[in-house]
DNA sequence: ATAGATGTGTTCGCTAACGTACAAACCTGG
DNA sequence: CCAGGTTTGTACGTTAGCGAACACATCTAT
């Protein structure tokens, strides 16, 4: 079917491809890499809702009504993602059964970790969060080594990069995981799932639940 | 159809409707009253990422694919609710469009309120977020006077009980509101809405935008 | 090799909210 | 109308994270 044609893109770290209010006309089905969806607050803040990687659909929620984005997305890494059109997307919704309860599974799986990024938000330390949120991304790429900038980090989390600087210290200091200018190793997986809170394996057992219990990667 | 009948049942303070990790059987077409969806940590923590009203369903997410229940829902008011078999859901959710597009958009207007919940809940200080709760809650009651502890607020809003206490306080004595022992009344509806962080009327505007400009209530 | 840009470590004082605790106010039932 | 439970006000010291600022380290381009 035309419409529902699939293109291969490449996503370039620091792009937009949906921002809060225009038509989303274009769906990203992220092959490598992942994407952040974040809720962008008046004065400009943005905070991160939840990680995209390729579990998932960068702009899903066309399926559900949404004409508009509300959360925007931004992609954390490079790499690739097949795009389709919004229309080419409902149109499988409409007419393939077996997608359109992934798409619907998926929506939940969002919801799930919107949800518990709320709870995280409130009550949980940031040395903890900030494990949490290595290990999601550390399950969407397929490297050990990720390049990401303590600011960026910060930005997402909603804190300020100084606070992140100390807690990323904190994990380095004991042996989990190694900085170096804009570079971020995982040294030891096991230590910083211990340093993460709960909410890693809340979500990544929800994943299991609803996508199978022999998941191809972890997923937060 | 037999199996998508709908019971009117009455709704107690402090019932739980769904508890994390069961079955969902039933779901309630909220009528009167209010529901607070909450996502319960570990430690048995819980907090509120939603609130439910006669806009919604507690439960939706069956139609999502989920069986089991991830958040809580819980009765934060009397009142009364059409009760159905979450088969009967899935059933109309599959033979009626109309009521399919509408629970479609109803998980999108339910994940932007969580959303930015999760935004709210990383940047915004006590007293706004009392402000916006207060008004999600006048919204989705009629009576300007509500059966609402400052515990149970604390609860909801995932702080202590004291913050809650002083930051009514400061609402009370700037006249918005008044306090006494379990029942608040909204005195100043305005003054309320001045009091509380963008979070209201982004998810309300969202509300209007999904689901029509001319709402019966206003829904945060 | 070096200058400029980018990224990181750390300091200062400050504030919101924490945990704990206790007293006062208020309702309700006998 | 009084006793006991419920709800609210407030106090104490503590702490995580804030905003701003600055020094230092490390990459990159010329």
């Amino acid at each position: 079917m035309m419409s529902s044609r699939l293109t291969l893109v490449t996503m370039d770290l620091g792009q937009t491809l949906h921002r809060h209010g225009d038509v989303v006309d274009q769906v990203y089905f992220v092959e490598t890499g992942f994407i952040s969806a974040l809720n962008v607050l008046s004065d400009g803040h943005p905070i991160e809702i939840a990680l995209i990687g390729s579990e998932g659909v960068a702009g899903f929620t066309v399926v559900l009504g949404g004409k508009t984005a509300y959360a925007e997305t931004m992609c954390q890494t490079e790499g690739r993602a097949y795009r389709m059109s919004a229309d080419g997307l409902l149109d499988a919704f409409e007419n393939a059964p077996v997608l359109r309860d992934l798409l619907l599974r998926y929506a939940l799986l969002f919801q799930v970790q919107v949800s518990q990024t709320a709870a995280c938000n409130a009550h949980h330390a940031l040395e903890q969060r900030l494990a949490r949120w290595l290990l999601a991304a550390h399950d969407r790429s397929r490297f050990a080594q990720l390049s990401l900038t303590q600011d960026l980090i910060a930005i997402m989390l909603g804190v300020r990069r100084a606070t992140v600087s100390i807690a990323a210290s904190t994990l380095q200091r004991a042996g989990v995981i190694r900085y170096q200018h804009g570079k971020i190793t995982i040294v030891d997986r096991v230590g910083l799932e211990n340093a993460a809170c709960e909410c890693y394996e809340a979500v990544s057992g929800e994943y299991r639940r609803l996508f199978g219990e022999e998941p191809a990667l972890a997923i937060d």
